[in-house]
DNA sequence: ACGATAAAGTCATATGTATAACTTGCGGCA
DNA sequence: TGCCGCAAGTTATACATATGACTTTATCGT
């Protein structure tokens, strides 16, 4: 090994700047490893565990035959990673959606620090509603920040055909990978008690959670109130 | 490739009964990879492949330049990977912790269900207070199958050095590799409001959880309430 | 007795090669 | 036309080997 840094970093972080300035697009099979492989004048097996690590991180998606892709988030891939909540049987169901509110703020302090934004920067702030049935049962505020999302609208939020983070990958080119959620118990204030159709004080589940991109950049603050009188936040810890 | 089952996996599997029956002790150094390669005849790529999936998992712990060790959970381990809870600066702390109660019951429909167990088997339940500075934030109710942990008594709990997952490993050689929690906000009883020092019918965050060992066998049901005045829950999704 | 150095053992990284499993598309045959 | 089968391309598994990085132990000289 010539220098200190070892080649399979190294071709895995070349692959991470292509996939993230978009060389190649989402969907797109990248080339085959032997190719791959003259073209960092490395042997495949160099490839393999370079690209195994981003597999791992659902960056790049293995199909045995056809090819290696960039991963391009399913709704059910995205439900099944990002939306941990599920019903008294266990089992995960998809909510119907509304959204309450849509316009442009500046950024709190507290908003700015979470997205890495300048204080008072523009951000999109969105309220929205999640429920199961005609039951409500989510209640999200959403923090963008408008460098990322210029000419976001009602409009395209309404029209999505899946989740947020697909709207973001499809029409942002934003790909989120990771999540950090915060959890306590809180009573429900008046206007969360309105929209969940709960007594005003009654216990909710408040999420505030980041959203993160490629090199853990944060591109989305949500803030969430949960009625988890029929759903429950289901987390499961250690082994991968 | 002689047959259709994979060699590597042959091999995983193998290092597991080896572990779980305790052939090699937790802590302990397993045999070198090139002479597990000649034990099972197999190249040291493969020994390799399979140990990682191992190492991944929690199960083996690799130490460049002095071997391979069947995992031996630290205290350290234990809470950074089973203990979800932050501080308002989100760092993890150590607990304080008091036994309330201890006592051999039969177990409940639901607990027997949980644990895997034929209804109304012996279980011990344990009542257990979590506390940072004198301030008392989450009240446990363990279950543990009598059949598992036949021989626990009041004193081994408090004479136990770190974790209850430590006391379950060093005494009755039950590994926990993954909990199953369930989360959701109630109001709290008069016990619980009691114990946590919290108005009656405040918000607490209720956890339900099932610890898993190998082959996701359950082993240790747990209810937990949590006053999150001061600390919350902790929990990252996706990459990894 | 002590300390520096050498040697041996172990995991980590990397190469090169071979074969199996799988997918796709093309071409030939009925 | 339609379909079957085969060839080509791709990832998956496996082997054999070499070298680097790291740890522990032994050796040797002072």
């Amino acid at each position: 090994m010539p220098d200190s840094t070892k080649r399979y970093q190294a071709v895995k972080h070349a692959l991470i700047e292509d996939v993230r300035h978009a060389r190649w697009k989402r969907g797109e099979r990248i080339p085959s490893e032997p190719s791959l492989a003259r073209r960092f004048s490395v042997s495949v097996g160099t490839i393999r565990q370079a690209m195994g690590e981003l597999v791992a991180e659902h960056v790049l998606v293995r199909q045995q035959g056809r090819g290696t892709f960039v991963a391009t988030y399913t709704r059910d891939y995205l439900l099944n990673v990002f939306f941990p909540f599920v019903d008294r049987n266990d089992m995960k169901r998809l909510p119907e959606s509304r959204m309450l509110d849509f316009r442009k703020v500046p950024a709190t302090r507290e908003v700015a620090l979470a997205l890495a934004l300048p204080t008072a920067a523009p951000v999109y702030s969105i309220d929205h509603l999640m429920s199961f049935a005609g039951d409500p049962v989510i209640f999200d505020r959403i923090r963008l920040p408008v460098v990322r999302f210029a000419g976001l609208d009602r409009h395209r939020i309404e029209q999505r055909d899946g989740t947020f983070f697909g709207l973001y990958q499809q029409h942002f080119a934003v790909s989120v990978l990771k999540t950090v959620e915060r959890l306590v118990a809180v009573a429900a204030d008046a206007r969360t008690a309105a929209l969940l159709e709960v007594a005003p004080g009654s216990p909710v589940l408040k999420v505030t959670r980041t959203a993160l991109s490629y090199r853990d950049a944060p591109v989305e603050l949500r803030t969430r109130f949960v009625k988890t009188d029929d759903i429950a936040y289901l987390s499961v810890l250690g082994k991968r």
